[in-house]
DNA sequence: TCGGATTGTTGGTCGCGGTCCAAGTTTAGG
DNA sequence: CCTAAACTTGGACCGCGACCAACAATCCGA
């Protein structure tokens, strides 16, 4: 607990080298038709290495997304003032913030073959995750607990929708947090206060 | 082909034997302790028979809240006006509808122990089954496929919301429509000119 | 220089969910 | 009575994820 290595054996895999194998057999067979031990295989590693480094196999194509998921709790948790407001706020940081990973190989995969169960329950328990990441913080801000589950799906479904176009639409073509203001507005006047005109 | 049932072995095992030997072990040892072998050990019935009867563990729990979502989807197909109104209407014959079945075991074994992680999965996939049944229907009824989703997302949230809330409370205590009410009002005004004060 | 202590990696085993299939059994109907 | 349809059964199979005891590489202090 020096600095930043203590003792030990270095790392032979990391995060980034299973992920990029990941993709490339992802792209090339699909993520359903590729098992954890392809993954290792290509990568050079075992497939016990793989859970030191993923908890799922979905992880591979969300691990972009998951970060963002902490660092808005962990915004969250301070929160000042309306706590829907600040959750509105945040989850448009979380979109200027997350590049065009691989997540968007999750819904491209969609796209290309008829989206497997997988991919549709990996990319549903993130919403899950988001949603109560933000009941949470309403919570905390003195909402009543159904109100705020309410309004954590509400918000986390309309980031989600937002993410997916985003992807299928391919990212760069245009921006996530376009996408993002479009999806909340569809969400009415719900967090249209919360906005002043987003430019 | 005559009228009703063709010739044929009559089904012996039924769905509702397996649903009563899955609650007695689910109230015995919890859901992730018991195996899809016990329950189908105690209902008498050979391993492979459940998965003719059940596509997943899970459906157990679900599986009275699943047909309300096909008669859900069944009813939205004749969608004639406003199509979003329309969905709003349909989830709340979907709330009257629903009895307070397994379901809210499903909910109650939340509250016992610490959810795991299989019980919070199996919930969010009904929030995607009624979320996309919602969204397909706005987009039959000419929304943006982009707007559909959220919308679906958030009316979807609401539901499971009060679903739950309603569980862990205990049904019987409060009436679902009623906890879905307040779960909708939580939406705002995006849901509330539809909705001519519910009595 | 040597021996822990620490940190990672490996192979193996295990249980479970879910799929598939070929064979057997019960029924309706000609 | 025979056949065809509907259903049940046992078994094999696969992949995910958990777990664990051994092994390997590195750092650090004596």
């Amino acid at each position: 607990m020096t600095t930043t290595r203590g003792a030990g054996r270095p790392r032979a895999a990391s995060r980034a080298l299973l992920e990029e194998a990941a993709c490339e057999l992802f792209l090339e067979q699909g993520y359903a038709a590729t098992s954890v031990a392809e993954v290792t295989m290509r990568a050079g590693v075992s497939r016990s290495t793989f859970f030191n480094y993923f908890d799922t196999k979905s992880d591979l194509l969300w691990s972009a997304f998951d970060e963002q998921v902490v660092a808005l709790a962990a915004r969250l948790v301070a929160g000042n003032g309306d706590a829907a407001a600040a959750a509105v706020r945040e989850l448009r940081v979380f979109a200027a913030d997350l590049g065009p990973d691989s997540v968007a190989l999750a819904f491209s995969q969609e796209a290309a073959m008829g989206l497997g169960e997988d991919l549709r329950l990996a990319a549903v328990r993130r919403l899950a995750d988001v949603r109560d990441v933000v009941a949470s913080s309403l919570r905390a801000g003195g909402a009543g607990a159904l109100a705020a589950e309410v309004t954590g799906a509400a918000l986390a479904g309309a980031l989600l929708a937002a993410v997916r176009s985003w992807s299928l639409r391919g990212p760069g073509r245009v921006a996530l947090p376009d996408v993002l203001e479009e999806a909340l507005s569809a969400l009415g006047p719900l967090v249209r206060p919360a906005s002043p005109a987003p430019r």
